[in-house]
DNA sequence: CTGAATCCTGTATGATACTG
DNA sequence: CAGTATCATACAGGATTCAG
């Protein structure tokens, strides 16, 4: 589908989107499995200010979507990868020009926001 | 810049992202207004399910990032239209693939969901 | 190590009424 | 018409504790 067709009837897929990776740590998550497999610890560590409980919470939302693989390894101690489903790297490469037009636009972004607030508080 | 090209450094760039987009009305707003200026009563009426509060808070928001711009025009009865701006149609054209992953994948993601629901809970 | 369970709080959002 | 102000609420998210 070229991206000139998008419709008006598309509208209720925007939302789908944004319930779907709007979350807070979605696409971060995305983000670092887009590396290649990595153990519940390491995005702990990797992901700056994600809690426990909200990497629980995210990697149990996108397996059940289907975006990544939960693979339990019964060894000792216990052992526990994920990895993105081949979907799962579909929807990193849908998400990346949005990534890119953010690095080429924050600067701009933050001098809009600037002036902005210049504008509306003065002194 | 390629899409390949992206690295480590860029995350905080995700998280940029998700606040300027990542709520539930700034992408539908934009969506709208990639259709040409609108009026406020317009949006309000054609974006389903927004209050009158959430529309304002919204536009506003966009306004001060430089998404679109606000033109009052001195008239009886008040008239005030809303158009993107040039960084915000390009931020429209990034954030389409994504829509047309979602587009594409919802289905799957149905089945995804249905599956693991069955799975984990069994009867 | 990899979570699950619980409690608690802030923010986002919504409903309603009022105003230039 | 296009908001603002106020109040109410729900859910995301964080801290802590417990378990296989």
């Amino acid at each position: 589908m070229a991206a000139s067709e998008l419709r008006q009837e598309d509208a209720c897929r925007t939302r789908a989107v944004l319930d779907l990776v709007g979350d807070k740590w979605s696409l971060l998550v995305v983000r670092y499995l887009s590396q290649g497999p990595h153990r519940f610890t390491e995005l702990k560590r990797e992901i700056d200010g994600i809690s426990q409980r909200m990497l629980t919470v995210t990697l149990r939302a996108l397996e059940r979507d289907g975006i990544l693989t939960r693979t339990v390894h019964n060894v000792m101690p216990p052992h526990v990868s994920y990895e993105l489903t081949p979907m799962g790297r579909t929807l990193r490469e849908a998400a990346l020009p949005l990534l890119e037009w953010s690095v080429t636009n924050l600067a701009h972004i933050d001098a809009a926001r600037a002036e902005y607030d210049a504008r509306t508080s003065p002194a």
